[in-house]
DNA sequence: GTCATCATGTAAGCCGTTACATGATTGC
DNA sequence: GCAATCATGTAACGGCTTACATGATGAC
């Protein structure tokens, strides 16, 4: 699941370590904190099978967007800037990852395949669903539906069936309320999706700042 | 988690593994499906630790409801097994389990500490919260309330500061709206935990008691 | 001169999973 | 005789956490 997250975010833009962390905690809320002991790991791990490739670099990505998007040739500076620090980029060596054709392979398997179980992996495909041809992001909404209304059935027998105590009793009627609004939600992802043909294509496009309508 | 689960059940009644197991999914949606590869060895682990204490026994605790629809090829089996002890034994022998004292107070340690983080844990110890003295219950909500309340916060700022593709979008929205369904909840616990001054529950009395306060 | 932040990593361990092993009983 | 259900367990592994180690830099 963290390679999903990591992958998906780095499709979009090369990244180190420290600032793929905090995109995970910002951006995906999902993945909130994921600690430094798995997120590295995991880097090298992946590169090793050959879905990233790192390089050193500078790349000051200010939080805000729009980086100098010149981000070849960097290398000799921070080598410069390691033996002379100078004021403006000379932190400690920085190792920036880029997602290779391997890691966008293993990106689109990982999001299609399997695992609609867990709520967070979930959630994570659906925030990168832009990178899914449009029938497959029905058929994951939709997977997920059937899997939420089968849960929500469960719940209701348990509730009808077994007496429980008014704490237990809160707790099963909130998960279904819970499991109500998340099919509500998908209702209406699902609707969206059938109503706009092909509005967004599934190839990575560049919207610039708030420009999409909704 | 699953250590408390097991106590709480238990709390209630003796039961044997195969049921508990039961029990954790179609009482406690929560924890939908533990593994047996889980269960047995914390049942082994907090009876060596003196938790708990087994004893062989087909001391069949029917369950409220009994289900005469299909399916009565188990209960018969059960019956018969008991009525009719092979020299074998009959059916595999079940252990049983009962809670000790001191296992009573791991199930209010681990009731009151900690950990409000979790959505499965908290969700537990509010389906057990009638263990809890009332203040304890007020307290645990509350403390849950405003870590909701924090994570709402964090997750509206990065809504307002970064642009995201409408799916991420979509996703974070719908995680705001299930913060604020949560937290309306939790309201509502809170307030009818006000409004009733102690009106129900036996609640297990060992608050108070000059112990260790671990 | 020391603290906070940025930056990368390793080691140990927790908590759970899947897969496998065993075995009695009943229904078909 | 074979699958399904009840019943208890072991072994191996997975993913993530905490705690620890290192180090540069800028601010106070």
């Amino acid at each position: 699941m963290l390679d999903l997250a990591i992958l998906g975010l780095l499709e979009e833009r090369e990244l180190h370590g420290y600032e793929i962390r905090r995109r995970l905690r910002e951006q995906l809320g999902l993945l909130a904190n994921v600690s430094f002991g798995s997120l590295y790991p995991a880097l090298n791990r992946l590169e090793a099978g050959g879905a990233l490739a790192s390089a050193e670099g500078p790349a000051k990505a200010d939080p805000p967007e729009t980086p100098p998007t010149g981000s070849l040739s960097g290398e000799l500076a921070v080598l410069r800037s390691r033996r002379n620090p100078s004021p403006r980029g000379g932190r400690r060596a920085r190792k920036v990852y880029r997602i290779t054709d391997k890691g966008r392979d293993l990106f689109t398997e990982l999001l299609t395949k399997g695992g609609a179980e867990d709520a967070r992996s979930f959630g994570l495909r659906v925030a990168f669903a832009r990178h899914l041809a449009p029938q497959a992001r029905i058929s994951l909404l939709e997977r997920r539906r059937s899997v939420l209304e089968q849960r929500l059935g469960e719940v209701r027998s348990a509730t009808r069936e077994s007496s429980l105590d008014p704490y237990a009793r809160s707790v099963v009627e909130h998960t279904a309320e819970g499991l109500e609004q998340d099919i509500r939600w998908l209702d209406r992802m699902i609707a969206a999706e059938r109503t706009q043909p092909t509005a967004r294509s599934s190839v990575s496009e560049r919207a610039g700042k708030g420009g999409d309508p909704r």
